[in-house]
DNA sequence: TGTACATCAGTGAACGCGCGTTCACTGATGTAC
DNA sequence: TGTACATCAGTGAACGCGCGTTCACTGATGTAC
C-alpha cells in the first residue's frame, strides 16, 4: 500500500465513503449486471441522497472507469501475490481461475463484451501489461517446449507490448496463448455455456493448463 | 427454408415489418451494445410510433430473445454452409471467425457478458447443440492425434451433451478444446485486448488451429 | 479557551429525458354473401 | 360487381417510472487568530 501519509480525519472519511460507494457499486453489478449500474440506487442503499453522489465522483461514467481499475489492480495484485512463491505457471492459473469465480461479473467487467465506442485510460492499459509481464516471467522460469511455430517469427517482430522483457519470442508465445485459453474456457463458464453440459469445468481448465505447461500434448 | 408455404399478402406484410424491425434492432446493437436497444428508438427508425411495434413483438425481452436465436441460428447455419463441403476443421475455424468479424456485437450477444438470472427458451439450446454436433463431425473426420489425458476419462463419464454422437471420448475432447480455445482469442480479439499489441491477431489465431489440428503442438 | 470565518458534506427541489407499456380510437385492407 | 362486416395495422394520449445531473441552500466540522 503506497500513500499511507497522514490524513485528516475529512480525507480518511472522504476515502470510506468512496469505498462504501464502491462496495454497493459491485454488490449492483454482481446481481443485475454492469449495465445496470445506477447512482440514485447507490445512494438510496447508502441512505443518502442521489447528488449526494457527486461529492465523491463526477458521474457516471467516473464511478465505473474507477471500477474498471480497481477490477485490474485486483487481478494484477492476486498474480504479484501467486507468483511471490515462485514464479509458477500453475500457481498463476489457478489464482486466476479462483479470482474470476470469486466475482464473475468482475471479470466480465474486463474482459467481457466491451462497450462500443469505450477506450480505457492509459493507466489501466499499464496495469494491463503489468499482468502480462508477470504472465511473461512465469513462462520465463519455465523450460521452453515444443518446436519453433511460424507465429514465433511474427512475435519477434511484433514485441513492443512485451515492454523490453527479454524472454524469446516463443516464450511470449506461450504467455499469450496462456492469457487466450484460460480465458476461453473460464469465460464460457462463467457465462454458463457449460452448465447441463454434466462435465466439471475445473477439470476442462486442468486440462488446458496441463496442455500448455507441456504436461500433455494436446 | 422451411415453410414456404402459401402466405396471404398481410402475412407477408408482417414477416417483412418484423425482419426490418430486427435489422434496425441489430444495427442499434452493432453501434450502442445489446443494453441500449430501445423499443422507441426502433420505431422511430421506422416511421411509426412506438406501441405500433406490440402488434409484432410482445415487448422488448421477447425482440432480444428473437435476436439471441436468431444469432445462434445464423452460426449454425454458417457452420453447416461450411461444413458442407467437406466435415473440416480448419473450414469450420475459419467460417466462424468471418462470421464473428462481420458483427463482433452479435457474437458477443451469444457468447459476452451474460445478464445475470437470464436463462435461454430450449429450443436456443437446441442450436446450440447442433453447432456442437457439427464441430464433432469435424472432428470425428480427422485422424486422433496426442495420447488420451486424464479428462477424456472423465468426459466419458459425462457424455450426455454430445446427443448420442458414437465419437471417443478423446474426440470430444478436442471439440470442445476447439470451441474454448478459439473463443479465447477470438473474444479477446474482438474485445479489442489486442490492439495495440501489434501482432496480426489472424496469425495467432491461425496458430491456435495449427495446434488443434496437429500441424504443431503447442 | 473562545470567537470569526472558511470549508465542505449532504439535502431537496427541479429539469429534461427516454424508457416500456396500456388503452381507446381511426382508417385501411381483406372476406363473405 | 357491389355491399356489409370483420380483421387488424397503426396512432396519439397517457401512466408511472427511474435515470443523470444542476442548483441554491443548510448545517456541521475544521482552521486561524
Amino acid at each position: 500500500m503506497a500513500n499511507t501519509e497522514a490524513k485528516t480525519p475529512r480525507e480518511r472519511y472522504r476515502a470510506q465513503v468512496r469505498t462504501e460507494i464502491k462496495d454497493r457499486a459491485w454488490e449492483q453489478i454482481a446481481t443485475a449486471g454492469a449495465s445496470a449500474l445506477s447512482l440514485n440506487a447507490i445512494a438510496k442503499q447508502l441512505g443518502m441522497s442521489g447528488p449526494a453522489l457527486y461529492r465523491y465522483y463526477a458521474g457516471r461514467d467516473e464511478l465505473i472507469t474507477e471500477l474498471v481499475r480497481d477490477a485490474y489492480r485486483s487481478l494484477a495484485d492476486t498474480f504479484r501475490a501467486a507468483s511471490r512463491s515462485g514464479a509458477d505457471v500453475t500457481a498463476l492459473a489457478h489464482a486466476l481461475r479462483a479470482w474470476a469465480l470469486e466475482d464473475p461479473q468482475r471479470y466480465f467487467l474486463i474482459y467481457g463484451t466491451p462497450v462500443p465506442g469505450y477506450h480505457a485510460p492509459d493507466d489501466i492499459t499499464a496495469i494491463a501489461s503489468e499482468i502480462m509481464a508477470t504472465i511473461l516471467d512465469a513462462f520465463t522460469a519455465l523450460p521452453s517446449n515444443g518446436p519453433a511455430t511460424p507465429f514465433d517469427a511474427h512475435l519477434d517482430d511484433h514485441r513492443d507490448w512485451a515492454d523490453g522483457h527479454p524472454a524469446p519470442a516463443a516464450t511470449l508465445h506461450r504467455a499469450l496463448t496462456f492469457w487466450t485459453r484460460l480465458h476461453g474456457t473460464l469465460s464460457l463458464e462463467l457465462a454458463g455455456h457449460f452448465s447441463g453440459m454434466g462435465f466439471d469445468p475445473a477439470l476442462l481448465y486442468a486440462a488446458e493448463l496441463d496442455a500448455l505447461t507441456g504436461l500433455d500434448r494436446m
